[in-house]
DNA sequence: GTGTGGCATTGACGCAGATCAAAGGGGTGC
DNA sequence: GCACCCCTTTGATCTGCGTCAATGCCACAC
């Protein structure tokens, strides 16, 4: 089933792609975080340099051997898993300074895929050195394990989302996610460019791509944001925000 | 909205409860797992004694300071999240043996409610000396960070469920991985004892109780299960496994 | 520039599960 | 041991989203 793992992967290792985490204007959302200028150092040095990856491949597969994870140091990934019944299922988007891969610590596989959405960019970072310089290193140990446990607990607000919302509040807490994310990036919060296909965010979202669409549109008529295909703009933020309080808004 | 937090936790720590990990009988799904008899001396070192928690009542609650993380060594809790507006959504169901409280990692204060489903006990695990010791064995390190990132697979897993399963679906999933525990730990896996309401077994499979009740009496009629309240007997193993794989069938 | 195929939009319709409602049963606490 | 309340079950109806279908648009390759 797994015949063509890795086939897509580009094998190489660039490291003329590695600029240091020192150099790096993510290092404060990154893994270097809270590290001073010789702990840093140190990690730079584990980091086995870059790897790009071409817009549709795949960075990791579901069944790989685990070795490493990844930070995104540019462009945009998904994961998705799927069952052996053909269904998938994605789990999130990643962006420049996120982390991947931590899913294939616990069975030494990786149990999803990683797809770069358009061309990125990511730095390798080798896991059982991770581990070794961590346990000689207290900052980067907590912070390794802030890491996961944000993972863990931005898993929970999909479980959430996904459990207890109903259509336009998915799509409406989807975008909010983004707005902030593009915002800590520095980037607009009002005004971006999806990545992602309605079928990618429907999955997402547990919603089928006309009810993503659907909603967008609605969106659109009300006011609340203007989409142009992949290009959105959110006109009124308050108002989408109020999208996430519930019909009946009572008071916690 | 937090000035109650704490209220119903026991604040005791009571040392008679402490039993060695090296004579507890879960030490093989734990943390200690793989540990050799001294370093698993050193972990009983710092495991801060046991936690009785009442049915009912809260290990933990969502805004608490984070300290310690816990393991189950009998009974049976749920964790759930709930948002400003009042909904909730039930994130996991922990039994003997397994972890809680890493969401509180991240942001050094819990993010979900811990609650005891039954009269229930807990191993303390102060997280800052586990960092410490972790960082000298290198054995509990890793297993440390494997327990993370099961977490993470697991959550992705229920992800799946809520984003891709229908109701009976969802529900033979939910029985089949609740067997599956149950089975690991000693228990038939044929016969047990739920521990929650269809109403916490909705919430966490994003469903109604009336739904959660309709599919049981559904596979009761079918002849998949016997179900009598609480009391569950899986009679038809293959069967329900069958509800997995969709209609179609399609060979992946 | 032009062709092509994937992606998006929109409409009509159906259904799974939510909602509303009512009654019965059993476990829990006193 | 008893009573009460919560939990569960079951029915009737409603509705939000999925499904099916058709058209349109845009990005990209050549």
């Amino acid at each position: 089933m797994h015949a063509n793992v890795k086939q897509n992967v580009v094998p190489l290792i660039t490291p003329g792609l590695k600029v240091a985490c020192s150099q790096c204007n993510l290092r404060e959302l990154c893994l270097p975080f809270g590290l001073d200028d010789h702990d840093m150092a140190r990690l730079d040095n584990l980091i086995g340099g870059g790897r790009k990856v071409k817009r549709g491949h795949h960075l990791y597969r579901a069944g790989d051997a685990f070795e490493s994870i990844f930070a995104v140091r540019s462009g945009f990934f998904k994961t998705d898993v799927l069952t052996e019944d053909g269904r998938d299922q994605v789990t999130g988007f990643q962006m420049a300074g996120e982390i991947l891969g931590m899913d294939g610590i616990s069975t030494e596989h990786h149990t999803c895929n990683a797809v770069a959405l358009e061309d990125s960019e990511v730095c390798l970072i080798p896991f059982t050195e991770l581990e070794l310089l961590s346990s000689e290193i207290h900052s980067l140990q907590h912070h390794l394990h802030k890491v996961m446990s944000r993972e863990i607990v931005r898993d929970h607000g999909v479980m959430m989302l996904l459990g207890t919302m109903r259509a336009e509040e998915r799509l409406a807490a989807f975008l909010l996610n983004l707005s902030q994310r593009f915002a800590a990036r520095g980037y607009s919060h009002s005004e971006f460019h999806l990545r992602m296909t309605r079928e990618e965010i429907g999955s997402y979202l547990g919603l089928k791509l006309e009810t993503v669409s659907r909603a967008f549109s609605r969106f659109q008529e009300e006011g609340l944001i203007s989409v142009q295909q992949k290009h959105v703009r959110i006109l009124d933020l308050p108002k989408l925000k109020g999208l996430l309080a519930p019909p009946d808004g009572r008071i916690a």
